[in-house]
DNA sequence: GAACCATACGGAGACTGTCTCCGTTTACGC
DNA sequence: GCGTAAACGGAGACAGTCTCCGTATGGTTC
């Protein structure tokens, strides 16, 4: 790639995430094309659909994602304890851009979809969650990671675009917990 | 109301219920417009915004609310079947529109939101299934009508723009009854 | 049944956002 | 330096939202 146009690239990732972190995923992409100081044109050549930029706006999330699981597994404690932590560090992670826990959700295994990567992330972490909790037999033996990623991703919605605070999500993912151990 | 206001505003209700059916809630007005054979300006008369709109139409759907709890209700059976079969009519019913779970789910609580008395007809429908449980002593104390619908609207949100089958919600549910039951 | 007017109509058009096309500019290998 | 492939940018086509205001009409009153 020439190098303006990864300057270019970069700028537009940088401020669409500001852009995107102030009015949500529904901004205007013309907007952030004009305060990047870019042409329409350039960005559309860069990242043809929303989604692409979305894309590459959370590329540096997947590192978090990968932070938090191994935060909660080296913590030591009951099953129920580090499977709530680990549905709350979730809903965390899905809620950081608005409109994304949905997004994120909505395309949990569907292998198409261009955040698709992202997904995987998220079901890979939770996965070693799940690994953890099966040794200890805690884990309701038909209970999989993508349900797990589904149940707390569909809380995670509710709570973003209801605006409701951590005070009313923690008894939903409590529900969830209790439903999900043996 | 004059005759041919009620007219114009039940034909646009009519057409709006079936171009929303077909194309979803992003469907545009002004084809709804059209399509009932009125101005623009006829259609933002009556219905200022989308949502007042969306209200008008989910106007029968409140019958089925009832309907669903009635027949819930009058079918004898242990508590888990009791709850899993609300669980699985609620997702049945907020899920008739696409798009529409997200949409009353996320104004669940908030007594402003245009469709407000539609969340409180699910949520006292809901209450009545919780009043049933709670008698048997089956139902976690801490565990709230408002809770199930917003729990069970993050797993209609999710099946809905995710596309999931009744196969996939399944489990889902069962998960939130377990958590839910004690 | 004519006259009046509050009520309602309709559609042009302002505004905003998406996305494409193409003439112009620029980086970079030679 | 020079040539060219790569990239730029922004005008503009298109689509959706919503308003404004001149026009039409239902309903009332005599």
């Amino acid at each position: 790639m020439r190098a303006d146009a990864q300057r270019n690239r970069d700028r537009i990732v940088e401020v669409a995430r500001e852009v995107f972190r102030e009015q949500g995923y529904d901004a205007s992409l013309d907007l952030v094309a004009k305060r990047a100081g870019v042409g329409a044109g350039t960005l559309y050549r860069h990242f043809p659909t929303r989604e692409n930029l979305v894309d590459a706006i959370m590329q540096s999330w997947v590192d978090r994602v990968d932070d938090a699981v191994g935060k909660v597994l080296v913590h030591e404690g009951p099953p129920r304890e580090l499977l709530l932590a680990w549905l709350r560090a979730y809903v965390g992670l899905v809620s950081l851009h608005k409109g994304g826990a949905a997004r994120i959700t909505s395309a949990m295994g569907d292998d198409e979809s261009p955040i698709a990567p992202k997904c995987q992330v998220l079901a890979r972490a939770t996965g070693r969650v799940v690994e953890r909790l099966r040794a200890d037999d805690a884990l309701r033996p038909e209970v999989d990671a993508v349900q797990i990623c589904r149940l707390a991703g569909g809380v995670a919605s509710v709570a973003d675009d209801g605006g409701l605070g951590d005070d009313a999500v923690q008894p939903l993912l409590d529900v969830l917990a209790e439903g999900m151990l043996a």
